[in-house]
DNA sequence: GCAAGGTC
């Protein structure tokens, strides 16, 4: 009888594929690794007797790793590591299992592999065969392909052994190389650098910080930081709509402006009140239609974490280890699968029916069953298939709630190991306050275990039943040409609903309206908000962000992002939401100043579509690791090189340490002219803690002359050509580079420039981009201030001492709101009361930020070419308000305006309607109108406050 | 001391 070793790449496998071979006719006994049973009995194969051995690994039984003389991390230049030879060997916990497997080859004719049949299953069998082909030169090797642990699948792969596949293997070969080469190099590479010139206040003991940096830790460390970045740098913007309600018999309807809302001020008041003056609202639309809310797609790992993070606020590495134990006790299917929809072999109702006595659910599970009730529905196919496992499902049933403490050995292992360290650690505790603490542990593991397998039947049995009903009613009105809309919804049957507590559909009731209807409204309103940034991105926005780059698989998600916390990268709040921290910040800021996007998701994106094509055979393992490890070497030593960047981004963030040996001080500091105010000292190039360049007196702190540059310069080098015309002399031209994204059209990214007062070009930038906006997009206030600091002699940017403060949408100031911001207030006064000579450049009007006197100037940007506007003097002052707000009385602006914006395409513009009661009055005393569609009073113009005349018709707006 | 991928 020909002897077959069969091998599965986990216990479980290795016991299901025995029970359904022998028909549950088995012998069991114990191998060298205590997990790892090995199972006996005979079978046939295409008619040949077989007596079989199914044994298993636990994942990968080999580790690739540097040869010992690279492991030091001294040992050799972390360059070095992309040609250092490496190994693959089997690391000691895995020796029983290695043991195990080569006792038995010896003794057998045949190995079918049973790996899972994804490519990190193929490479273990790989591995598999190279130990017991070590011992049993003449074994015959096949592989069993199966699609699922179910009876049919796997006596066909039984019969149907093919052989195994290199190519799989080799793409498997190559990510572990390129992982272990990128990943030692550039740890190795930023931990000694950084981590002793720089107090990182994170770390408890700073000399063992591992300032790690992976392929996918650091993607999903930026998805972290960008997000983070975008709403620092968002900027809020005010806008208008209008709102409009019906009251009938049947209730009040409430319908909103089909433009959305406008950006623009006049507009919305033309349109207003053009509203205001035809107020008779005429029904053009009702339409009736049927809705259906579909349940869930079958439950894969992602989403499984993804809702418990949601519903339960729970971490994806808290949802994993519980899955994992629910799995291991029998209660769910296999926890890391990619498939989201059920094979058609699986025999769905048996599952269900085991529900059916369930003290809460048990009644939906009836209902489910009763083909009478017409509930029953075959599960939607999610479009993904790991062919490996079937999507999450419960396998056992569990009454829960007080069985779950009893029963689970999971809880008592864990109350045995904490009560063991609190002793230890806390003798002095009298044992009632270890018992009580025990029983909170016990009740919040308990509970977990409950809620998470709640989730998972809930879910399955979501999945199998018919979609929820709902009427929905859309009806449109016009008002003088404009259209808005109302809808409400009335559920007719909550189907899916009633078992699935975690997803709502609410009921909105809308009176009656036919076509034709004329009436007028109750309220017509113009409201403003404004807009508001993203929220910070939570767990379950995390993994869904990876999942669509392919950062990690499903079974390594939640550790990617365990990581990002465990080195300090991120932090978590009590919403789930993620912020960089400092350090988190600091490491992508340096990487991104280098010009590389390593911190972003594509390196991961290449690499893996290069991992497809060696598993296709287009591309050879050697080839795709040449030319891989080529180009990162090239970027390592790119890197490398301009290491002063992540210097510079930590310096922001950082003390310098005393351990710090201080070779790496930036090359700023070159004298830029005299100083024209202490007459003493030297100017001097400087780039200050928050990442801005400016030009500031050497004599600092006795003397406090400086001159800001604009934000978006990238790069600042001092030339030897001198200005000819600033004085005191020699004014030294400066060679910028801008970053082309943050400055407007029509400016070069290269700029030789003169910070004297003769450049038009510094003086344009600094007016429409500031001196700040780079940190204004990134910074945060830093946790400490160095000594050396730059000099401060004008009020800085108000946004980056306070970014998490909200500042007035006009001035940029805190402190006050928008509508009652003083600069507007100021700004006309002083027009009015100076009698401005509106000629370029001469102005005696003050500042109403910094008192400095304004000029006027003419714009030269694409969206405002030749509009004029009055700016500060001074270099550091922001202000500046456009020429033509002034007249017409609206509100100064800092930047150009869009009139209309679709709120839906532009994630940015994303708002609430913060503010629409209080500005209701912006509009004039025209709220409301009577029941004869006359306004009940004050009618005026909202540009000059005439009550002869709408603002459309305003003398002071012209034609 | 470093990666990411399996798994108990």
């Amino acid at each position: 009888m020909i002897k077959v070793l069969n091998v599965a790449e986990k216990p479980s496998v290795a016991k299901s594929v025995a029970t359904i071979l022998s028909r549950n006719q088995l012998r069991v006994r114990d191998g060298r690794s205590r997990y790892n049973k090995i199972f006996e009995f005979n079978y046939s194969i295409n008619g040949q007797q077989c007596h079989m051995l199914v044994t298993s690994v636990t994942g990968h039984l080999m580790e690739v790793e540097f040869e010992d003389r690279f492991r030091k991390w001294h040992s050799c230049d972390p360059a070095d590591l992309y040609t250092a030879p490496v190994r693959k060997y089997v690391p000691e916990d895995k020796l029983d299992i290695k043991r195990t497997l080569e006792e038995e080859a010896r003794r057998c004719h045949w190995l079918v592999l049973w790996l899972d049949c994804d490519r990190e299953g193929e490479n273990i069998a790989f591995e598999v065969m190279e130990v017991c082909k070590g011992v049993n030169r003449n074994l015959t090797i096949r592989r069993a392909r199966f699609s699922a642990l179910i009876e049919r699948d796997i006596h066909e792969a039984a019969q149907n052994l093919i052989a195994p596949n290199q190519w799989f293997s080799d793409a498997v070969d190559a990510r572990q190389e390129i992982d272990l080469r990128i990943g030692a190099s550039f740890t190795r590479f930023q931990t000694m650098l950084l981590r002793d010139r720089f107090v990182i206040d994170s770390a408890q003991d700073d000399r063992n910080l591992v300032l790690s940096y992976g392929p996918c830790q650091f993607p999903t460390l930026g998805f972290v930081v960008e997000r983070y970045w975008e709403i620092q740098s968002h900027e809020p913007e005010e806008f208008w709509t209008i709102n409009c309600t019906h009251r009938s018999d049947e209730g009040l309807a409430s319908f909103s402006w089909m433009r959305g809302h406008l950006f623009d001020y006049t507009s919305s008041v033309i349109l207003y009140e053009m509203c205001v003056e035809e107020p008779t609202a005429t029904v053009t639309k009702v339409q009736q239609q049927e809705k259906l809310k579909y349940p869930p797609y079958p439950l894969s790992t992602i989403e499984l974490e993804k809702r418990a993070s949601r519903y339960f606020r729970m971490s994806s590495e808290q949802t994993m280890k519980v899955a994992e134990d629910l799995y291991q006790a029998g209660f769910i299917s296999y926890p890391r699968t990619e498939t989201d929809s059920f094979s058609s072999r699986t025999d769905l109702h048996t599952i269900v029916q085991e529900h059916q006595e369930h003290p809460v659910w048990g009644s939906y599970a009836q209902r489910l069953l009763d083909p009478g009730a017409g509930l029953w529905r075959n599960p939607s196919n999610g479009g993904h298939d790991d062919k490996a496992h079937p999507p999450i499902h419960p396998t056992k049933f569990s009454a829960g709630e007080s069985r779950w403490s009893q029963d689970h050995h999971v809880v008592h292992f864990l109350i045995l190991v904490s009560t063991c360290a609190w002793q230890s650690f806390f003798s002095f505790w009298s044992n009632l306050v270890i018992m009580a603490l025990n029983e909170f542990l016990k009740f919040s593991y308990s509970h977990f275990l409950q809620r998470l397998y709640e989730l998972v039947v809930r879910h399955f049995l979501a999945c199998v039943s018919q979609p929820a009903v709902g009427a929905e009613t859309v009806v449109e009105i016009d008002i003088a040409g404009e259209r808005f809309s109302a809808s409400g919804r009335v559920i007719l049957a909550k189907n899916y609903l009633d078992v699935y507590r975690f997803e709502s559909w609410g009921d909105s009731m809308i009176p009656t309206h036919v076509q034709g209807q004329q009436f007028i409204p109750a309220t017509l309103t113009l409201d403003s908000g404004v807009t508001r940034p993203p929220p910070l991105l939570s767990e379950a926005d995390l993994l869904s962000c990876m999942d669509k780059a392919g950062i990690g698989t499903d079974a390594t998600m939640h550790d990617h992002i365990k990581k990002l916390l465990d080195r300090f990268y991120v932090t978590k709040d009590a919403n789930t939401r993620f912020s960089p921290t400092n350090l988190g910040e600091a490491l992508v800021m340096g990487y991104d100043d280098m010009g590389y996007e390593l911190w972003k998701p594509n390196l991961r994106s290449l690499m893996e579509y290069d991992m497809k094509e060696v598993s296709v055979g287009n591309k050879s393992k050697a080839e795709v690791l040449a030319t891989c490890l080529q180009q990162m070497k090239a970027c390592f030593l790119d890197a490398k090189v301009n290491k002063v960047k992540l210097l510079e981004a930590m310096a922001i963030f950082f003390n310098r340490s005393d351990r710090s040996n201080g070779d790496d001080s930036s090359a700023l500091g070159e004298n830029v002219r005299p100083c024209g105010l202490c007459q003493e000292a030297n100017m001097v190039l400087k780039k200050n803690r928050d990442g801005n360049f400016m030009v500031g007196c050497s004599g600092f702190p006795q003397c406090r002359n400086a001159v800001w540059l604009p934000g978006p310069v990238l790069e600042a080098t001092i030339t030897n050509n001198i200005c000819n015309s600033c004085t005191p002399g020699p004014v030294y031209l400066i060679q910028f580079k801008f970053r082309q994204l943050e400055i407007p059209p029509g400016f070069n990214v290269n700029h030789l420039g003169c910070i004297g007062g003769c450049d038009e070009t510094l003086r344009q930038l600094i007016e429409i981009c500031g001196t700040g906006s780079r940190v204004q997009a990134r910074g945060r206030p830093p946790t400490t201030t160095p000594s050396n600091g730059p000099p401060t002699t004008t009020p800085s940017n108000p946004q980056r001492s306070n970014s998490r403060q909200a500042p007035c949408i006009y001035c940029y100031q805190t402190g006050h709101a928008s509508t009652d911001c003083p600069s507007r207030i100021s700004a006309t006064r002083h027009v009015q009361s100076h009698g401005m000579n509106q000629q370029n450049g001469e102005s005696s009007i003050p500042c109403s930020t910094c008192g400095t006197p304004c000029v006027l100037r003419t714009a030269n940007t694409a969206n405002n070419r030749g509009r004029k506007f009055y700016s500060c003097s001074s270099q550091a002052c922001n202000f500046f308000v456009w020429e033509d707000s002034l007249n017409n009385g609206s509100a100064p602006r800092s930047a150009p305006r869009q009139n209309i914006s679709s709120s839906a395409s532009n994630p940015s513009r994303r708002g609430g309607r913060g503010r629409g009661v209080q500005n209701a009055g912006r509009a004039g005393d025209v709220t409301f109108v009577s029941a004869t569609g006359e306004p009940i009073s004050g009618r005026r113009c909202f540009v000059c406050g005439d009550p002869s005349h709408f603002a459309n018709a305003c003398p002071s707006r012209g034609s």
